[in-house]
DNA sequence: CAAAAACAAGAGCACTGCTCTCGCAATGTG
DNA sequence: CACATTGCGAGAGCAGTGCTCTTGTTTTTG
């Protein structure tokens, strides 16, 4: 075995133990000397391919990023009449709520507090732009289609049409405004509803978990004008 | 100063000084010993106030909780008519957000990921119901109010009825089962909101920030049955 | 006033991330 | 092919962490 390809397994081998210490103690608990032990290393070895921890979790933050990304399209892309974007939608929040549930630790990685001293490098942007892309497409789609709002929606004014200059560069066609805040606030639900959820604020208030966001995440593709309240 | 008024003022010193490191260096990076040298203490006097660095966490975590829910209650005590529940619900989601923005750090202690290895032991629960009872408090007065929700609103089965079975005990008088979900929406909404923007995944997407946030919760006060929209 | 409890200080243990040096082995070049 | 270069693993070491235990002192209590 060449050199080169040595040292991609051996790469690979340490982030694969890091991510299963990861799942078992989270992110703070991630102890670089623990993962050497675990491969036969010695520490100090492990900096030959990671210079230094917080390398090692961004390395992890754009696994993580990624696998949620691929649930995300594939549950996305598993809806097969493209046209039914309620169920494409729905489809989509049951993705991220379903990887965060069997992947607590990297969800927190990911939408938790922010690693201290630890700023997230370029590299991650792409990964993280995945999920949220998949929310954009739909948005886009369903102007493409006219839908209306299911829900009376409030004007956008001049403030808040400026605020929302950031996200327009990403879209490929355009989106209204008004439609724009209630695809936001959807995001905005999802997650926090699944940071509530995980990091234990819905504990003894909500009895079932899986029951509530689909009710929520029902009301938010009606609120979105993709399903028709009976 | 008798022993027990000293040991008193020495505990405060300790958790004041925590509570600037807190706010400086974050939940994760608190350092006892670092405490213990600022207080003028060797590390190990410490414990004689706090039995490990744990206690001390709980402590703080109280405390903010405390400070939240101080601010929240302020906030809906401020609006003179109190019948516009619309004016107290924005006051509310505005001294969330604000409270938040102001502490970061001790915002990711309380809504962030969980410290790992740490349960947040029983004495959390009545500071933080403080924050979720100012919600709950509003969902009442619009249910005896008999305000219509503002937006067509899926009707609830008997899952999601048996789910919500765990925030009754929490009401004084009832609430639809319809309405709750929509103000249990709403609090995903605003923790969600506030949590993604505190750790960084609206940057430049969402250039104004407090622009976006009244825009959102303005939609929530619609939604909600609160306002109107014209 | 003596016994008991509370306390601060220090040493020490088992960790952590990280740096540096030292040999050894694989690789590239004259 | 021989030699210099480079990559790499191991080990020692530094400064820091949470936490425990012992020692001597001070305060409170019986």
């Amino acid at each position: 075995m060449s050199r080169a390809e040595n040292r991609v397994e051996i790469t690979r081998t340490i982030q694969e133990t890091a991510r299963r210490h990861l799942a078992e103690v989270g992110p703070a608990a991630l102890s670089l000397r623990a993962i050497a032990r675990d491969v036969g290393m010695v520490s100090s070895a492990v900096y030959r391919y990671f210079p230094s921890r917080d390398d090692l979790l961004t390395a992890l933050i754009v696994e993580a990023y990624d696998e949620l990304g691929d649930a995300v399209e594939r549950a996305d892309a598993g809806v097969r009449r493209r046209t039914d974007l309620a169920k494409r939608f729905l489809a989509v929040c049951d993705a991220i709520h379903d990887w965060a549930r069997a992947n607590p630790h990297e969800y927190a990685l990911l939408y938790g507090s922010p690693v201290p001293g630890y700023a997230a490098p370029d590299t991650t942007v792409p990964a993280a732009a995945r999920v949220t892309g998949a929310f954009l497409r739909l948005a886009q789609e369903s102007e493409r289609e006219g839908d209306d709002l299911g829900a009376p929606t409030r004007a956008v004014g001049s403030t808040e049409r400026k605020a929302l200059d950031g996200v327009r560069p990403a879209l490929e066609s355009p989106v209204a405004d008004d439609r724009m805040v209630r695809w936001l606030i959807a995001w905005s639900t999802v997650f926090g509803h699944t940071s509530l959820e995980l990091f234990g604020h819905m504990h003894r208030g909500i009895l079932d978990y899986d029951a509530h966001f689909a009710q929520v995440t029902g009301q938010l593709a009606a609120d979105l004008g993709l399903t028709r309240v009976p």
